[in-house]
Formats: C-alpha cells, structure tokens, sequence
DNA sequence: AGCGCGACCTAA
DNA sequence: TAAGTTAGGTCGCGCT
C-alpha cells in the first residue's frame, strides 16, 4: 500500500499458521469436519438400537435448546451414530474389545450437551434406558481436528493450487527436511497511549487514545520493516517513522483498524495488550461509536471481542483478565511469555528490558502523558519517541528470548495449536499426544471424574550430614587432604521408570482368578513398590510409555542433526525442538498425578515415586558399602551428594565417575547413575538449601558458584538481602575469604543503618495469590494492595500480580503488615524506612544460616550483629534522610545540634564557626548537585535525549530512586543553607 | 515465649 | 470449564 515505505512483496505462500484457538468455524466449514465422542455400549446393545437411540438423542438435545438461548440452531444435531470395537486405554482387558457407538454431533458446543445426555441415560430402544460412560468426550474440537486430520500445531499446510473452495483431506508436513523451517510470518507490535486524568488509570469510558505505536517485523528478518506512529493531533516528524496524525480520535482508530487489516500479522505482539490495549481500543472505539473497529481478526464478519477470563493452575496460581479474540491472528503478549516463562521479582517491561535486553527505558507518569499532549508538535513527538519504543521492546524480547521458535517448536513437538500454549495448561499437551498415540493403537480415552482423593507419597530427600562445610576446607593448609563434594545423579529417572517398566496404562487391580481368565502366569505383571500390579511390556505396552519413548527418541534425533547442520536458522528450530522434547518429557510424570486432571492416574505416579525412592536408598547404601572412603552426606529425588577425600578436583571427578559407573552395574538397564559434577567448597545449609563452587563435569573450566534455595535465589525477600548473601557466598567459597565476607556484611549493616542504602535495594516484592477476603491473615503487600485500590482502583494490583513494597517505621509495636507502604510513595512523602526491620527480619537469620558453620554459632552472631557497625550515625540520617522534614520545624543548631529559640542557623555557642560550618554545608550542596547531575545526565541518555526534561518515575529503576532522592536531599540542604540569611562577613 | 498454621517460593 | 507433582524451609500472625 502507499504511504508505507518497504512494504514487502505479497507472498506467494499461503499460511496455515496451526489452527488458532477462534478458527474453528473456518476449519468445520473448510474441511467438513465435525466433532465427535464414544460412549460405551450396554450390554446387548447392537446395530438395531443405534437408529432408536439417535431419534432419542435428537430430540433430547432440542428440548435443551428450546430452553435455553435460540442461537444457531443447526438442521440435525446428531450427525450419526455407528457401532465400532475398540478397547480403553485404561485397565487391562485381556485383549477384548468391547462395543462402543461413535457418536457424531454437527457443532462442538453440542458434544458437552449430548455426552450428559447419554451419560445420564437415554432409552436404547428395547434395551430400555441405559446409562453409557462417555470416552474422548472432554477432547478439545482443535485436538480432535488435529489429531485427526494428521496436523501438528504450527506446520506447513500445503493447499492445491488454483484456490481452495473444495477440499479433500488437508496435506500437513511434518516439520522435518524442507518443512522445517518457520515460514516468513509477519508480526505486528504495537503499544497505546492514553490521556489519562490526574492520579487516576485512564478509563476507556473517558480518557482518549492519544497514539498509537505499531512496528512491524518479519520472522527472521534483522530489522522491522515498518514503524508508524497514530497521533491525535499534530506531531513533529521522526527519523525512521512514520508519523500519521488525525484531529479527531475517531479517525484514528478507524485508520488503525484499517492499518492492522492492510499489514494482516500472523503475530499480534506487544506489552500486557491482553489486560490492557487491546480491551481498551475495542472499549474506547464502542464508546465511539467507531462500527468498523473491532474487525481485527482475518474472518471477514467476525469482530474481536473482549471477554473476561479466568486461568488457575498450581503452576501459575490464579489470574483474572480480559482476552480478545482475534481469529485468524496468535496474540503473543509478551506479558503473558514472561509470566509463564521466566521467574522474575518484576514484571514491568521497565525490569523486563533491564534485564534481559540490559537497557532501561523511561517511564512516563499518566499526568505527564497527558500533558504533553496537551502541549505542542514537539511535546507530542516526544510522546510519539516514547510510544514507538514501548512498541519496539516487546519485539526486542521476542528475539532476544526466541520466543516465536520456541513456541512454534513446542506446538509441533506436543501437537497442539500455538495460542494453547499461552492460554491453557500443562495437561492438554499430554492429552493431544495421548490421543494421537491411542488412535494409532485403536484405544480410547475414558472421561475420568477427577475427585480430589488423598495425596500420595512422593521422593526421598535424604537428611542432609551438616557441620561439614567449606571451613574443612578453608582452615586446611594448601596440599593437604581435604574433602570434596560429587553429585551423582540418575539422569531422567522418572522418564525410565516411566518408559521401562510400560506403568502406563495397564494396571491390573483385580484378583488372582480374574488373571487365569486373562490367561495371565506370574511372569507376565510386576508388582511395584507400592503394590500396583501392571502388566509387563512383554504382554502389552502402555500408552503413554510409547509417547514418552516418541519424545525421547525424537531428542536422539535431533541431538544428531544438530551435529550435522549448519544452518544458523535450522541450527536455531533444531535447538528449539530439543528444548521442548525434553520440557514436554518432563511433564508427563506430573500429568499421571494431576488429581484435578483430565485423566490422573495416581497408580502410576506413586508407583514411579515408590520405585524412586527404592532406588535413591539402594543407590546409598551401594556406595557407602562399596566405598568407606565415600560418604553420602545428602541426596534429593535422583540425586546423591558425596563426600570424597581425595586432594583435587580432577580426581574427585573420576572417583566419582567410577562409584557411578559401579553402581550403575547393580540397576537394570538403562537406569544409569551419572557423574555429575564437583562441589569445592560446598556449603549444605539444610534440606533443598545449599551453596558450592561447581565444577561442571568435574572439568578444569571455570568454577561457577551455585545456589539452591537460599535467599539469594529465592523472589520473596529484598534484592539487599539477595545480593548480600550471594556476595557473601562469593567471598567465602570463591575468593575463600570468609574474613572478607564478614567484613563486607558489616559494612552493608552500617549502611543499611545509617540509611546509605538505595530504596530499590529495600524493595521486597510478593505475588498476591487470592482476594484479599481470602487471606486468613493479614499480610504485607496484601494490605497495601488494599490501601493502594482505595487510593485508585484502576492503578491497584490484580489478581497474581506481584506486589512491590517497603517496610516503614510506625509505632512500636505495630505489625509489619500496617507499615507496608509503595516505594515511590514512600520516597516521594519523605516515609522513613524502618532499617532496623530490614536488619532483623530481612538480613540477620539468611546472613547467620551461611556464617553459623564456619564462625560457630555464638561468634557469628556477636560479629555480625553486635559490632560498632551496627551503631547507627544518626547525624547523617537526621539531617539528610527521612527525619529533615521534621527539623525545619523546630530547629536546631547545625552545628551542635542544640535547640534554636529562633529559626537561624547556629546557637550563640557556634557563632563563631559559624563560616566554616557554612563553608561545609555549601561543599555538601555542591557534591549533591554533582550526583545529582551525574543521575539525571545518565536518565537523558536512558531517554536518548539530552536535550529535554527528564520524565521517567520507573519503580524499577534503581537510578530512578537515587536521582529523586538526591534532589530531595538537595532541596532539604538548601532550605539549611537558607537558614544562615546572608552571611554577614 | 513458644507453637501451629498459612503463605510464599523453591528443589527436583 | 480447566487447572502438572510432592518435599521442604522460612517467616509472620495469632493463639495459648
């Protein structure tokens, strides 16, 4: 189109880009298909009733709709009942199919309808009313497509030339040679900015769009091909823009409506547009009145819409929001990618960027936003800058991450459509290859009632030997013996427990006389370590060992590709696949015990747990049998950790591959026990809680220092005591200076007490995980999620979102959770932070856990915290910190503090010094405006401007908190300054 | 003060 | 309607 320079060529590729999770209408009516389920026939049940039974459904299922809302009635609801045999997948039968009846509806709504129906009992013609257990009846219409039409998610579909008005069967590739590439799709970021009022989130019923930013990209391509930006009303020119502005904001939307048809994305991307943009053009363009607006999606009449959504999982916790559909087109929020993707303390694209694109961008309050634009061309152009940029970083991520291969990849490996992976859970990728495997073995899926039994027993995690640490180590001369730590793991045990001993899905429950029916000996079932009984492979293989042994060997293949290929963009899906192979393998153990799932079995689960901790304990008690030298000091689920007096690390390595290898010799095939790598030191602080310098591999290669479980790995404490603790670490197990390590903690404490400690080291950050109805207790950053919605609702902190806060000083006495306060707020009202609090609940016990072992018990903590460090110099913070509010009130002498009768600025006593102390704190201005400057000047090139004002307030950035706090305490030290009037001499 | 329990987050 | 598992440490609140 004009107007749009670099707008590529149109491709002569037609897309398929998986099925998304709203085409479904476009396949029904494309392919012909319609979906369909089992119930189990009674017994008796033949040819003859199928005809009887079919008018009873059909009927049925209009009665229900006669009474609830007349939406499309299709001509026949039934399409048609046939008789097949085939088996469960659940249970052993012995090989004997039993009968079931197929059941074809004409929409997916209705399968729900006519499965109770059924299920509940309908008259099978002389048979009477019988009850049928429904199977495959809980499939999800795009997996049913799917697996039945041979298509993974995400593949390359190839369509007969000359147009498709009259299909057979669609031609799916498998994603392999030629077809494994990603095709040339077109992605679309895109960001808004809206006028908000003052101190209140814009609302769509009021506040306008003011712009809108899009850039779009080509997959693969280094850079974006189009960038725009939509003003309401004038705006300054940009380099590598397009600027396009209208006067009023109905234009605007409509033309970027029409923007979004022209470029047609496969991708919609962009920063929290689920929760956020997207409702609110499609609200704003209602309250407009803009009719041609919510035609997003690439089906021609059908409009986006936004509705409210719910998703709970154990995983991800509970989340509320909006989601609009756009068929035809994946909306990839980046929001929603990071949220399920990565563990982070913030998710603001603010953090976000900082940390994985290592660059800060600037924040802009809502008041400013709308100031600006109500200014000129310029401020607008600003805005605009700033707009354009917030739509280019979600793209940034997307590549940084490789989020558009992994996702792609992981919807081919688990045969799912893309969108499900970024709306649904873990479990319907293990369902979509259950089914596909179970179809190629004539099987079906039962519908199991997910009841909420008891929990079972899960790993051993061996009690850790403690009192051995790295100050073995540290106090041993150089040369001597001293102890080493290997790991030993069963590398994938659940994966062979699962895959080797066929659990899946054969269990045998019943008697021995029902086995002499089956014509079972002795020989052909296993009890397992908690008394299931399975049949062997021999006799029959299970479902889902067969789709676990597919993803296992589909990683051996791609491992040996990869050897092979060269290709940096292959080399890049290949990688990708591997990741999801084993990811996807991963799950499958966790899909047998998912109580609340679609088809638990918790059999299995406690049978492969059962069988690990058979084998955790047997793989203990080998070694220290075998080797008194070697003693295992701990071990979780699949791993031991041992304790090896040998004088290096290269001989700890092979020692420890040699336990291994002879240990492995006493397990059957392919269980293996593996050398892992070398912990020297190694500091075990309890279960699941330990730190070490870590040889991978037992190599010569740089020593990494590892940490599970510990503050400084852990989101729900300050980054103050995260970083000290891992500082700590550093000192002692790399630097072996545990000297050090006390010292810096020291100075730390000092400058945490006499407030020389940044606020965004103090900031501690928790999810809020319910309502706060819910909470039996009060907490923290519950409360102040509370009292921040009573300051503006729209602002406040949602369902699963983490709260940041800080702890301030209040009355003694009062508890934590009324002293929690938002950081911004608390820096810009001047609250003083309760550093004592952050000593003692925040810093002292993580810091004693780690010193405990190599100082003793009483010493760490008389060094810690106990020193002269922990005096507080209350000279600097009651001038300069949280108190200076208070002083300008009733005065004192700055030069020895002593109550002024008068608001001067030194006592009679001090008159004297008075120029030098003058002289001071005129030398104390002038450093502050130094770092004053230095902040501000680091915040203009954050904004890459070095010409304008600096806007940003990003609570995720430390600079932020500094350069306000600077000019806080400049502005109190001035008003001192005031307080000498002009100097007389 | 000590204990039980809820809440959070992590290891595997 | 859909939602992967259990084991474990630590901290704050509220009760005794």
């Amino acid at each position: 189109p004009r107007g749009f320079p670099g707008w590529p060529h149109p491709s002569p590729i037609l897309r398929m880009f998986g099925v998304t999770g709203e085409g479904h209408s476009v396949c029904l009516h494309l392919h012909g298909f319609s979906p369909y389920f089992y119930v189990l026939a009674p017994p008796g049940a033949g040819e003859a009733h199928l005809e009887p039974l079919e008018r009873e459904l059909e009927a049925a299922l209009r009665r229900e709709q006669r009474g609830g809302n007349p939406k499309f009635q299709p001509p026949k609801n039934v399409l048609g009942l046939t008789l097949v045999r085939k088996q469960s997948i659940l249970g052993f039968q012995g090989g004997l199919q039993s009968l079931f009846v197929r059941v074809g509806v004409s929409l997916p709504r209705l399968v729900a309808p006519a499965r109770r129906l059924l299920e509940r009992g309908l008259r099978w013609g002389n048979l009477g009313v019988q009850p049928a257990p429904p199977f495959e009846a809980n499939i999800d219409f795009e997996i049913r497509f799917m697996a039945d039409s041979g298509l993974v998610g995400c593949c390359w579909v190839e369509l007969p030339p000359g147009g498709f008005r009259c299909w057979g069967a669609l031609r799916g590739h498998p994603p392999e040679g030629a077809w494994l590439g990603l095709p040339p799709l077109r992605l679309l970021s895109f960001d808004i900015e809206c006028a908000g009022r003052k101190g209140v989130f814009p609302e769509p019923q009021q506040d306008p769009v003011i712009a809108i930013a899009a850039v779009a990209l080509r997959q693969g391509a280094r850079e974006p091909f189009l960038r725009v930006v939509f003003t309401l009303r004038s705006c300054a020119a940009l380099r590598g823009a397009t600027v396009r502005s209208f006067e009023s904001e109905r234009e605007l939307l409509q033309s970027w409506a029409e923007f979004v048809r022209i470029v047609d994305p496969d991708v919609v991307t962009g920063y929290n547009i689920h929760n956020f943009d997207l409702p609110y053009l499609i609200q704003r363009a209602q309250v407009l009145q803009v009719e041609s607006f919510p035609y997003l999606g690439r089906v021609r009449g059908v409009p986006s819409q936004v509705r409210d959504s719910a998703f709970q999982s154990r995983q991800l916790g509970r989340r509320e929001g909006k989601v609009v559909t756009s068929p035809g087109r994946v909306t990839l929020d980046m929001l929603q990618v990071l949220l399920r993707e990565h563990k982070l303390r913030s998710y603001s694209l603010n953090a976000v960027s900082a940390h994985f694109l290592h660059e800060q961008k600037e924040d802009v309050p809502h008041g400013i936003i709308t100031e600006l634009q109500n200014g000129d061309a310029q401020t607008r152009r600003r805005l605009a800058l700033y707009c354009l940029k917030d739509a280019m970083l979600p793209l940034r991520l997307l590549e940084r991450l490789m989020t558009l291969v992994t996702l792609v990849e992981m919807a081919r490996v688990t045969a799912v459509p893309l969108s499900y992976l970024l709306t649904r859970g873990q479990q319907v990728k293990v369902v979509a290859q259950l089914l596909r495997q179970a179809m190629q073995e004539d099987l079906l899926l039962p519908v199991v009632k997910s009841e909420g039994g008891e929990d079972f027993e899960g790993a051993t995690v061996i009690e850790p030997l403690k009192g051995l640490g790295p100050q073995d180590f540290i106090r041993t001369p150089t040369g001597q013996l001293s102890p080493y730590w290997s790991i030993l793991v069963h590398t994938g045990l659940y994966w062979f427990i699962l895959v080797h001993t066929g659990l899946y899905w054969f269990i045998l429950v019943y008697t021995g006389l029902y086995w002499s029916l089956l014509r079972l000996g002795p020989q052909d079932f296993i009890r397992t370590p908690t008394g299931q009984l399975f049949v062997t492979p021999r006799v029959r293989r299970g479902v889902l060992p067969r789709v676990l042994e597919g993803l296992l060997a589909a990683r051996s293949r791609v491992k040996a590709a990869l050897a092979e290929e060269q290709d940096p963009e292959r080399r890049q899906v290949l990688d990708g696949r591997q990741l999801a192979l084993k990811v996807s393998a991963n799950s499958v153990y966790g899909f047998t015990g998912a109580q609340a799932g679609r088809l638990p079995c918790l059999e299995i689960s406690q049978s492969v747990t059962g069988f690990g901790r058979q084998m955790i304990e047997k793989t203990k008690q080998l070694v220290e049998s075998e080797y008194p030298d070697v003693q295992v000091v701990y071990g979780d689920t699949d791993s031991v950790m041992c304790r090896l007096k040998v004088p290096s690390v290269p001989e700890a390595a092979a020692l420890g591959r040699a336990v291994a290898t002879w240990v492995s010799g006493h397990f059957p095939p392919p269980i293996r026990l593996e050398f892992e790598k070398v912990y020297l030191p190694y500091l075990l602080i309890s279960k699941k809680r330990y730190a070490g310098l870590c040889f991978s591999g037992g190599s010569g290669g740089t020593p990494k220092l590892d940490c599970k479980g510990l503050e400084a790995v852990r989101r729900d404490n300050c980054p103050l005591a995260a970083n000290l603790v891992t500082a700590c670490l550093r000192r002692i197990l790399l630097h072996r200076d545990p000297q050090g390590a006390v010292a810096h903690a020291q100075e730390v404490i000092s400058d945490l007490l006499c407030n020389r400690i940044d606020i965004s080291q103090l900031v501690i950050t928790k999810e809020l995980t319910r309502a706060a109805s819910a909470y039996s207790a009060p907490q923290a950053h519950v409360a102040l999620a509370e009292r921040l919605r009573r300051r503006d609702p729209g602002s406040a902190p949602g369902l699963g979102d983490r709260v940041p806060y800080v702890i301030v000083s209040g009355a003694r006495g009062q508890p934590a959770y009324e002293r929690s306060e938002d950081p911004v707020f608390a820096l810009e009202q001047n609250l003083p932070i309760d550093t004592r609090y952050y000593l003692e609940q925040q810093l002292s016990r993580p810091l004693l856990r780690i010193f405990e072992p190599i100082l003793g018990e009483g010493r760490a903590q008389a060094v810690l915290l106990q020193g002269e460090h922990t005096r507080c110099k209350t000279l600097l913070t009651a001038r300069s910190g949280a108190l200076s509010a208070f002083t300008s009130k009733r005065s004192s002498c700055i030069g020895c503090r002593a109550l002024l009768p008068h608001h001067g600025a030194v006592c009679d006593f001090c008159r004297q010094r008075e120029s030098e102390l003058y002289q001071k704190e005129v030398s104390q201005v002038w450093h502050l405006e130094r770092s004053f400057s230095r902040l501000w000047s680091q915040c203009q090139r954050c904004q890459s401007s070095l010409l304008q004002d600096v806007l940003c307030s990003s609570r995720d950035c430390p600079i932020f908190y500094m350069r306000r706090k600077v000019q806080k305490d400049l502005e109190a030290q001035l008003e001192l300054l005031r307080r000498f009037g002009t100097p007389q001499w």
